[in-house]
DNA sequence: GACGTCTTGTGAAATCGTGCACAAACGTTC
DNA sequence: GAACGTTTGTGCACGATTTCACAAGACGTC
């Protein structure tokens, strides 16, 4: 009766890593893999073992002691968790080059989110068909976010614009902001913000590769990370 | 004479932020700042000011009490550090939407990284400019990387190619890759490796945005967390 | 040069995330 | 139905990160 009760809230950090479960338990599904262990899914994902069965342990008790989980049950268990049970229509702020990469990416349409419609503040790119959608201008983020009942939004912008696309979501209603502009962006309590700079995760690459030549150069030896941040290193 | 040795190693978490703090630390330059305080930086990067004066004391001392941080000093300090004393180039592979975005991406060159070259495994793509830069074909990529040294690649392909591509900058002699593939990609030891999916990023809000709605319908007063992941929410 | 105000730098506590290790549970085999 | 091999779920210890709180230092004033 009570539908499914906000049971215990999961880690920031196994929310982060569900996604990449997902999409490999997917994977699995369509090459006809019915069980896996969490040893297999965490070979798959780079990952510790143990760190997979703490991770899905939040989901629930889904899997079978001596025999794993049952794959197709597994996906259908975090897509609910994530919210993904549905489509999720977003709507893209900026119509340059990381727009129009995003409303072309296929990645997006493939998990769950489409292109609920694209602006932009500049007339002279009103018009234009970007990922099969047409641009319209800013002023009609409202009527869009409303008419699709959009909740998610992306800014992808430079910089400078940013805040003003962060003020103008919030305004049209949306409550959660992807954010690829190089800008903090500041927003009322209760809208969640994710980030993306490609220029920071450069930055961060290049201090590696500095560390390393440094360690090259010096004189005792240091031990080189070939740890990853995200993402696997074998 | 040992030159600046390999002083303690900065947490992961700092490096992360460092970044974010440069960039602002520039913009303020730019506009004739020459002190900035802790607090004010922790406001305008979304941070804790105690959390900005701990990722600095790991430069060093730079600071003055009483006063605050020279500006132009901090940001040449983060500059060595990060190993953004020099421009790095780097070579994408795959020159699709994503390839092209990044190519054309200005953010890029105004934070010390030029596109060395892009390559593409298909022979129709080979010859297009984009971002300025000649599209070659996959099988240059050691002579590209070669050429002008190139230390850091960058996976812009559909999932299904990525391990080759990765599997090809190593070869090449790349030691540090970012991957903006949705796919999981196995290196040697010693290669860095930095991971940006965007479906992951969205299926993150998805989540968030999940939970909003299942507290607005449950029964108990569940708190919304309102906080981002990274990125600063006000 | 003593005093007050300001802001850094950093121990120490609190919180969060990871990974080990093992009991509990399942399926199979005899 | 007991014994055995497997694999989950989780308590616990450890390490990393965040935050607090405050001594120490810098500057300006009188």
């Amino acid at each position: 009766m009570a539908g499914q009760r906000t049971r215990r809230r999961i880690p920031e950090a196994t929310v982060a890593r569900l996604p990449v479960y997902l999409r490999i338990l997917s994977e699995q599904f369509d090459i006809d893999v019915t069980k896996i262990s969490s040893e297999e899914l965490a070979e798959l994902a780079g990952v510790n073992a143990a760190k997979v069965r703490k991770d899905l342990s939040y989901l629930g008790s889904y899997g079978t002691r001596g025999v794993g989980y049952e794959v197709e049950f597994l996906v259908y268990q975090i897509r609910r968790e994530l919210g993904l049970t549905h489509d999720w229509p977003v709507v893209i702020v900026g119509s340059g080059n990381m727009g129009q990469a995003l409303a072309g990416y296929n990645g997006f349409g493939d998990r769950g989110f489409t292109v609920g419609g694209i602006v932009d503040i500049d007339d002279a790119k009103v018009g234009a068909v970007v990922g099969g959608v047409r641009v319209r201008h800013v002023s009609e983020l409202t009527r869009v976010v409303a008419a699709q009942n959009i909740s998610i939004g992306v800014i992808a912008t430079p910089g400078i614009a940013a805040q003003d696309a962060a003020d103008a979501l919030v305004a049209a209603g949306v409550t959660s902001i992807l954010n690829f502009a190089p800008t903090v962006i500041n927003v009322p309590h209760g809208i969640s913000v994710g980030k993306v700079d490609l220029a920071v995760e450069l930055q961060i690459l290049a201090y590696h590769e500095q560390r390393r030549i440094n360690a090259a150069k010096g004189s005792s030896l240091v031990s080189v990370p070939g740890e990853s941040r995200r993402g696997a290193s074998a």
